[in-house]
Parts: structure tokens; sequence; C-alpha cells
RNA sequence: GGCGCCAUCGUCUAUCGGUUAGGACAUCGCCCUUUCAAGGCGGAAAGACGGGUUCGAUUCCCGUUGGCGCUACCA
């Protein structure tokens, strides 16, 4: 439709553990563009400086490779549009933001959070959508250039016309009609000068001249505002496709409390890549009728057509996966890859050797190895309530620790045995009961056994995602709370923080 | 609450007004087989509801219901 070269990307946020959703969207884009013979863009989303971390972008670049993805440009690679790390073109924003001020398209507001809170409290008890009420439009240029020498903070807003309607039009969806009174005046530069998604995600893509953007749907209610500033800036926005949302069985958005999300779960569940990306490949454009459902990547960037993408949200349904990646195992393995690729997934020298570190002083014949490691080599543990009753705490005790524990485990930026003990740690002092005897539960729930190896090495070894399914495997087993429990134990956790 | 998206077997989906509503996973049965898988064959299983439009609606339109997303100085 255009003479100009493809051009896709795919933009994470490093905030957390790679997400089969990002994979997903990636997939796609990458397609795309390599089909088109265009560039696939991988750029980093890292606006948000409390959250975003090195290591989570290292990660996430990772588990993307290991899917088998590569891109032409980005922050590890390099390329003719860089930096691919938007913490690191907050200049470039500034300027852009400097525009649209001059032209008025945007403009600065002064209003507190909590006016703003107040604001959003009353629109919505009259049932009218939540817009800022454009008070410092209101403002003279005196007026604000004596607040800013008076030095009060402000952000740069988003200005929305006050009629008329907005056509967000989607490669799949068609036109999707927004009126302008229902679009809210977003934040663009927050007040520590820092750019908002909205700002950084429409400059990027016009500096990168990204083409077509294949993104999830959860941005659709903010296309139209991505379309003011390409029509504030003069520029022409690129094709846009919203995907559907990855769902847990219930429906609701995939997320981790409910079910494995990571791209490390897959990899350290024994998924081959292959079988990962040809089942989320399935769900971008579904085999037609008497189709071979296993396709090689280069068969899916062949076959990948957009407007074949469904966009009602499909339940990540494991039990397919299964079968997938059962089929690559057996047709697509020969005996030595077949070994190759179980030496990558467990005996690799470096994790054989941190493993016979750990076990080595634990045994006394090398097949006590079996019994003593089966559980890093395992999924989902066979565990009964039993398992549990050796250990010296109560019922309700072992139910807390393991709940918590949950959650404080995903709060932690990074997974190794140091921090996980510091957390069993807390918990423990918590609840007023000895480290060692809350350890205890966390040993059958992990190791399958009471007795092991180190449970935090082992944690380590395990990874986030694996632990976090078993430790969840272990609480629906043993009654999980109710969310009145869950709130009183985190109150619990928190009074213990407080006052130590 | 407001705005938006979506709606076919349990799950992923096909159908571009007329089909015995097709395929895949899961499930059930049979066959093969020293076990278990795998494999082969077969079965059961679906158009949310109510109005229109039409000779004819799963398909087009409207409404209801339901699910989901957004509703931040997060992305």
């Amino acid at each position: 439709m255009n003479l100009t070269r493809v051009r896709t990307r795919v933009a994470p946020s490093p905030t957390g553990d790679p997400h089969v959703g990002t994979a997903y969207v990636a997939l796609v884009n990458y397609c795309f563009a390599r089909q088109h013979g265009g560039e696939f863009v991988l750029r980093i989303e890292d606006t948000d400086a409390a959250r975003s971390t090195a290591e989570s972008e290292r990660v996430i670049l990772a588990a993307l490779h290991w899917c088998g993805l590569t891109w032409d440009e980005g922050p590890d690679v390099g390329g003719p549009f860089g930096p691919y790390r938007q913490s690191e073109r907050s200049s470039i924003y500034a300027s852009y933001a400097a525009k649209l001020l001059a032209s008025g398209d945007a403009f600065k507001c002064f209003c507190t959070p909590e006016r703003l809170e107040e604001m959003r409290v009353a629109q919505r008890a009259a049932g009218k959508p939540p817009r800022y009420d454009g008070q410092c439009l209101t403002y003279s240029a005196q007026e604000i250039a004596r607040r800013e020498a008076a030095g009060e903070p402000y952000v740069v807003r988003l200005r929305v016309p006050d009629e008329g309607v907005c056509v967000v039009n989607d490669l799949r969806r068609g036109p999707i009609e927004f009126e302008y009174t229902s679009v809210d005046m977003q934040v663009l530069i927050k007040s520590d000068g820092m750019p908002t998604y909205h700002l950084a995600n429409v400059v990027d893509d016009h500096l990168m001249e990204i083409t077509h953007v294949f993104r999830g749907e959860e941005w659709v209610s903010s296309a139209p505002k991505h379309l003011l500033l390409y029509s504030y800036f003069g520029w022409q926005p690129p094709e846009l496709l919203h995907l559907p949302l990855l769902r847990n069985p219930d429906k609701s958005k995939l997320s981790k409390r409910k079910n494995p999300t990571g791209i490390l779960f897959f990899r350290a569940m024994g998924y081959l890549p292959e079988a990962l990306v040809n089942f989320l490949a399935l769900l971008a454009d579904p085999a037609r009728d008497g189709e071979d459902e296993m396709l090689d990547l280069p068969a899916i960037v062949r076959r990948f057509d957009p407007q074949h993408v469904p966009i009602g949200g499909p339940v990540f349904d494991l039990a397919k996966l299964d079968w997938l990646n059962g089929r690559y195992i057996r047709e697509r393995l020969d005996p030595t890859s077949f070994v190759q690729r179980v030496q990558e997934w467990a005996v690799s020298p470096e994790r054989l050797k941190r493993v016979a570190q750990l076990a080595a002083p634990r045994i006394e014949r090398l097949s006590d190895l079996g019994p003593l490691l089966a559980f890093l080599f395992s999924g989902r543990l066979a565990l009964t309530t039993q398992s549990f009753e050796s250990t010296k705490l109560d019922a309700l005790s072992i139910r807390q620790a393991l709940s918590l524990s949950v959650a404080e485990f995903d709060k932690l930026a990074a997974w190794n045995a140091v921090e996980i003990e510091r957390v069993i740690g807390r918990i423990a002092a918590a609840l007023d009961k000895k480290a060692r005897d809350v350890a205890r539960p966390f040993y059958v729930a992990i190791t399958g056994s009471p007795t092991s190896i180190p449970l935090y090495d082992s944690m380590q070894l395990l990874g986030r995602d694996l632990v976090r399914e078993r430790l969840r495997n272990a609480i629906d087993l043993l009654g999980a709370p109710s969310k009145r429990e869950l709130q009183e134990w985190e109150a619990l956790l928190a009074r213990h923080e407080v006052a130590v």
C-alpha cells in the first residue's frame, strides 16, 4: 500500500521477567517484516525510571533470542536509528514536547495529584468520562511564567479537542470511533522530565520510520491520543493492528498469579522454543483445515497474514502446547540432537557444577543422586497434604508463609539465594517462628521432601517461574487463602516490617 | 461509573446469506501392542438471548446479556 520499506518493532518495557505476550507480539511483528523483506526493530521502553532495570532488559532480550527471534536493530546490535533505549533519548522527546508547547498543542499543567484525584472522583460520580478539566489552559502566559519561576513542578499535557470524533483504523477491526470528549488530556512529559509512553512511542515510531504497528489490545483506547500526536506533528501514522490479549482459562488477561506466563518458565519446564513459537504462531494465524499445525519459523513467516489474526482473546491452552511440544520431541529430534537439547536444558556444565557442589557432600553413592535431584528435573511435583505433616509448623502458618512468599518473591528485583533467604527470614519473623521451621514446608513444596540439598540455592537454580508454579501448586493443595485472609496476612507482614 | 473491543464444540478456530456447521487439542470407544506412550480408526461435542432485514440467517443491522481492555506523572 505504500512504496516505503516495511519496518516493524516490538517495544518491551524492562520492568519484569520476559512474558509470553511479549514473544507473541514480537513474533507477529517479526513475521510481517521478514515476509516483506523489511526490518524488525527491538526498542526498549524504559521511560519508567523507577521500575526499569538493566537486568530485566538483558533477560528479556535473551528470552526472545531463545525463542529464535532476531532483530535487525536494537540496543544490543545497534542500527542507524539509535539509540534504541528510550532512556537515552530524553533530549529528543524534550525537543518535540517543546514544539507542541510552542504550537499550543500541548500545555504545562501545575495541578496537584490531589486535585486531579478529586476531579476524577467527581467526574465518575457524575457519570462523566474521566478527563482533565482544562484548568491550566486558562492561565495567562504571565501566570505560567510566575508559577514556573516559583519552582512549581509541572507536567506537559496533550491538548485534546472539546468536540468531534477520532477514527482509529485498525487493520482487523476497521474504523473505531472515539468522541474527543472521552479522550483524556494525557501527560506527555512527567514532572521528572521523562516522557510517558504515549509521547515516546509516537516520536520513536516516526523517527525510526516504523510503518506497521502490531501491538496488544490494551492500547486501543489510547490510540486516539497517538493519532492526535501524529497529526499535531504533521506526520503520517503507521498502520495499526491490535492483537488480542492472551487469556487465563477463566478468560481474564493472562497473569502470572493464575498461570505460567514467563518465557523462562516454559524453558525451565522443558518446552522447546520451536514448539512455543509454533504455538504462539497458531494463535496469531490458525491453521486451515487439513494443514499440519507443526510449522517451523520460516513456514510461519511465509504463511502469516494479518487478515487472519483472530481478534477474540484466546485462552492459552497448555494442553495443546504439550501436544505440540511432544511432537517436536519425537518427530524433530534425532538421538544426537535430543541429547544436545537435554544437555542444554538440564546438564549444562555450569549448571551441573553448581548442582554437584550442593549434592556431593550429601551422598554416599552416586546412585543417591537420582532421588536427591529428581526435583531439579521435574515440572509439577506430586504432593499430598501428608507431604507437609513432617513439618513443625501448624497448618495455618504453613499456608500463611507459602502465600505471603509468592507475592514477596514477585517483588524481588533479583532472583538469587541471598534475596530468597531474606524473604523467608522476614516472613518467619513476622509469623514469630524460627526461619528453619518456616523453611521446612518450602523444602516440601519446592523439592518434594523435607530434606534435600540447600533450599535457597535450589530455588535460584529452578528459577522464579518454576518456583512460583510449585508454590501455587502447594497452596492450592493446602487451601488457597481467601482475599480477606491474604489481606490480613499481608497486613501482618507489613506491620512487622514497620516495627523493625 | 465512563469509553472501547469481543461473542461458533470444554479449548484454539473455519464459515466472507443457502454447508449433514469443517479442522485441531482435550475427552470417550475400538485396533495395534510384553507395559506405557506413540500411531490408526471411530464417537460425543457448538452458533449467548431478543428483535429486525431477507425467499433464506451462525453470517448483515439494532438491542439485551456476558467476557475483556482502558480509565496514572505504568507501560
